[in-house]
Parts: C-alpha cells; sequence; structure tokens
DNA sequence: CGAGTGGTTGAAATCCGTCAAGAATAGTGG
DNA sequence: CCACTATTCTTGACGGATTTCAACCACTCG
C-alpha cells in the first residue's frame, strides 16, 4: 500500500475501495478475490516496467498515463487510462514504459498475471476475457492513433475533448471533467502546452466549447470539433469570396 | 480467390504459395488446413469491416495498409502489416478500417474466426498464442504512436525507414525496400507527401542515406535517423556561441 | 503519342514551437 | 483565514517548419 494516508483512515479508505470494487462489472470479475487493491496520490508511480512483467491492473477511480521517454528527451503520453480500464498486459517483455497516476486519489486493482494466466489454461472463458481486453486496449490505441494522425492542433485537441466525453461521461458533452493537466494533454496530443491552452481558447472564442472551469468543459457545438474544422474554412471562404 | 490471374495460372499459383506458407513459421501453424489462401494485385480490398469480423489473417507475403477515412476526408493508415503480420483480430464489432494490399503481389492465409476461437475454447495452447498475437499487433500500435508523436516531419520519416529495417530486413539497413509509395508513407506519419519527399531529400543531402532507388534506402549513419536530430542541433548552437 | 500515376522541387501563406511574461489557481505553513 | 510559494494556465511575439498550390520530370500503360 503506497498511500500516504495513516494506517487507520487507509485501512477504512481501503474497505470503501473494495466495495466499491465489488460493485463495479468487469471481466475478470471472478478474480476479485486474487486482486490487490492499491491507492496512489497524484504523480505516483503505479509500475515501471520491471513490475508491469508480473501484473495485471484494472483502474477503479481517478486517471493514470502511460509514459515513454522518446530519445530527444520529451514524455511522451502513450496511453490514458480511466475507469474500467485495464492494462499492463501489451508488455511481454520490453517497453520502457511506466505507468503514473495522474489525479489526486487513483484506485487500481492489481491482479497476479502468473496466476490470471494459469487459470486462463485451465478455463477458456477466461481466455476469452482476457482476448477482450487485449482487443479493448488495441481500440483504445487505435483512437488515439487517428487523434495523432489529425493535421491541426485544434482538430487534435476537440478530438481529445470528444473521445473523453466519449470514455468518462459515456458521451454526455455537457460537462466534461477533463482528468489531466494541459501538460499531460500536450504530451499525449504531440503539440506543446501553449498549442493546447491555444486552441482551447480558439474553441472557445468561436462559440464551439465552454469553459465551465479551466478543467471542465461543456461542448456547445459538437460539429465543430467532430472534423469539418477544413470543411467550415472553405465555406468561410467562399463567403468571403461572395461578398 | 480474388486474383486476376486465369484459372490455369492460378491454380498453379496457389500451389506455389501454399508450399510458401507451409514453410513458414508461425503461432496458428497447426491449422493451415483451415486457412484459406488467396492473391491479391495492388489496391485490392482483402476486407473490410463486415468481413473482418468473420476471418484472422496472416500476412505471407507483399504488404498492406489497415486505413480509415477520417470525417474530414483524409485518408490514414493506422497499421501497415508485413509478412509474418497477423490482423483482423482487434475489431470486435465497430471499427470502419478497410484493409487494402499495397504490394503488387500480396498473398494472405485467411483463418475462420469462429473456429479458431471455437478451438482456442478447448486448446489452451491456441489461446495463450491468440494473446501473443494480439500482445505483437499492440507493440506494432504503441511502435507507431511513438513515431507519430516525434516533432520534427525529419525524425519521422527516419524513425520509419529504421521501422521497416527491422521489420523487413531484420535489422539490416543495407538496401531496405519500402514497400509503399510516398503518399502511403505520408498518411501512416501523418503529414503531407511533398514533406516526406523533402525530409528523404534532406536525409540523403545530409548523407545520411542513399537512394539506390525511390524505393530503396541504404542507411549509412544510423545515428541521424535514430534519435539525435535535436541533440545534434544544440551542438549546432553551441558551436555559433562559442565561435 | 497522350493520359495517368508517382515523385520531386519551388514559392507563398499558415501553423506551430520556442521564449518570455503575466494571470489564475492550488498547496503550504503560520 | 491570510500570506506566500509553486504550479498551472494563458497570451504575445518571433522564427522556423509544414501545408498548400503549382509546376515539372520520369515512368508506365493503353
Amino acid at each position: 500500500m503506497k498511500s500516504a494516508l495513516n494506517p487507520l483512515a487507509r485501512s477504512s479508505q481501503n474497505n470503501y475501495y473494495r466495495r466499491l470494487f465489488t460493485d463495479c462489472q468487469h471481466p475478470l470479475k471472478n478474480f476479485d478475490s486474487l486482486a490487490k487493491i492499491e491507492s496512489f496520490s497524484r504523480g505516483q508511480e503505479i509500475c515501471n516496467a520491471a513490475q508491469s512483467v508480473e501484473c495485471w491492473y484494472f483502474l477503479l477511480s481517478g486517471a493514470a498515463r502511460r509514459c515513454a521517454i522518446r530519445s530527444d528527451g520529451h514524455r511522451q503520453i502513450v496511453d490514458l487510462l480511466l475507469p474500467g480500464d485495464f492494462f499492463g498486459l501489451a508488455f511481454g517483455e520490453q517497453s520502457d514504459a511506466t505507468i503514473e497516476s495522474v489525479a489526486g486519489n487513483t484506485v487500481v486493482a492489481s491482479y497476479p498475471r502468473r496466476r490470471i494466466e494459469v487459470l486462463a489454461d485451465s478455463d477458456p472463458k477466461i481466455a476469452r476475457e482476457l482476448r477482450e481486453i487485449a482487443f479493448k486496449a488495441l481500440s483504445r490505441m487505435q483512437t488515439q492513433m487517428l487523434i495523432l494522425g489529425r493535421i491541426t492542433a485544434t482538430e487534435k485537441v476537440g478530438s481529445f475533448i470528444l473521445e473523453m466525453a466519449a470514455r468518462l461521461s459515456n458521451g454526455d458533452t455537457e460537462a466534461v471533467a477533463l482528468p489531466v493537466s494541459r501538460y499531460d494533454i500536450a504530451d499525449y496530443l504531440g503539440v506543446s502546452v501553449e498549442t493546447v491552452s491555444r486552441a482551447l481558447s480558439d474553441l472557445k472564442r468561436r462559440g464551439a466549447i465552454k469553459l465551465l472551469s479551466t478543467r471542465t468543459v461543456s461542448v456547445v457545438h459538437r460539429e465543430v470539433l467532430e472534423d469539418r474544422e477544413r470543411d467550415l474554412k472553405a465555406i468561410g471562404r467562399w463567403g468571403k469570396l461572395a461578398h
């Protein structure tokens, strides 16, 4: 237990998390008893390359980031983990990525990898569920690659907001609470912090979003974030030409 | 069989591919008898979203691209498939990606997804191998995400060349035969065609690579492609300052 | 031969990263 | 609760990098 709380509060907290865990539906439900529940404060390392070989993780609350340091010294966030996500599966051996918590109160259940694998060998249903989990991770990465491939920074930020809306609030775009700082968004999207900030201001000025607080976004015109950045621009040019 | 060859040549070709197949080592080796071997000419669609639910594929020779069309009309290449790669696993249901062959003579083995899954249920070894395949796909995507996150276009192109060298010729950098056009490279790296072309010219001018033909690259100074773009620049600046 | 595709290069406008400064917010200790 | 500090966020200015638009060359295929 890496929490900074005192032992008493810790144990009470732990019980609370355990309840939260048992109430939660997920593919490895039957192994709740094997899982160890840990709580992390903001910025703490959940696991590094060495540990990730031994455990698989399930994120209960908060948020976490999987980081890699590029050779040019820049940090890159390769995956953003939100409640309901599994992680730690992909890297059989290599992968120097470390996983850190980003939100204040990040709770994680960790499963002993070896034991789950042995169980999977004897129960095809579990094996199937593990596959399902891996496929979901693949789908997450593909979504992000589509965002990273987008051309303008405003498009990237727009897609990011919509992704968060979809993953956090099941598509509700009234009030999306971004779980990460601008710096994290920047490293996730492959742009600079200033550009993220500017893109948000830009979207706000154009009335596409409202900033309820610095980290809470309300989507007003989904279309603008969604895609047609370019088309709208073209229409704008047409308008000028017509005039 | 979607090949454009006449029936006679087709069958002879097919036998050749079948031999090529049985000589090849891969995790689903025991199911060669279940696999259907197909050959595709350049630009042909191997499978679309609907079909990918039914089959898993193994690429024997040639190359293929997994594409998604973004809402702004731009195509993006989400994954590049080379000999030895499995594909089609990730997308249980959604994913509007289509897979097209990019090389002239692309040969693919397709496994009936349902039957493999049933077999996996009865044999844990197969289930394990399927997981292995999924993890390999995850690793591929992560590699690309690190490339996409890089800042300058020259770095992206450099990383791309090294990735191709590693995947195609087992790290041999003497003569890397790029299996795709500049347009494909551009859509894969998220930059424009002209930028790819310029980056290659730039690397050539600086003596980091040689272009044996338009699509065959020889790596002369691996360090330049590898990473230190930025460091070298910094040294350059220092040099100026010292001067 | 002409049309089409793929590749390269140039010039202009735009976008973004960097540097720098300020504003807003959170965290800390008194 | 307040001051004080550190962090996070925003905005401006500037230069460099990339996109876009355009022209041109090489090659293939009918």
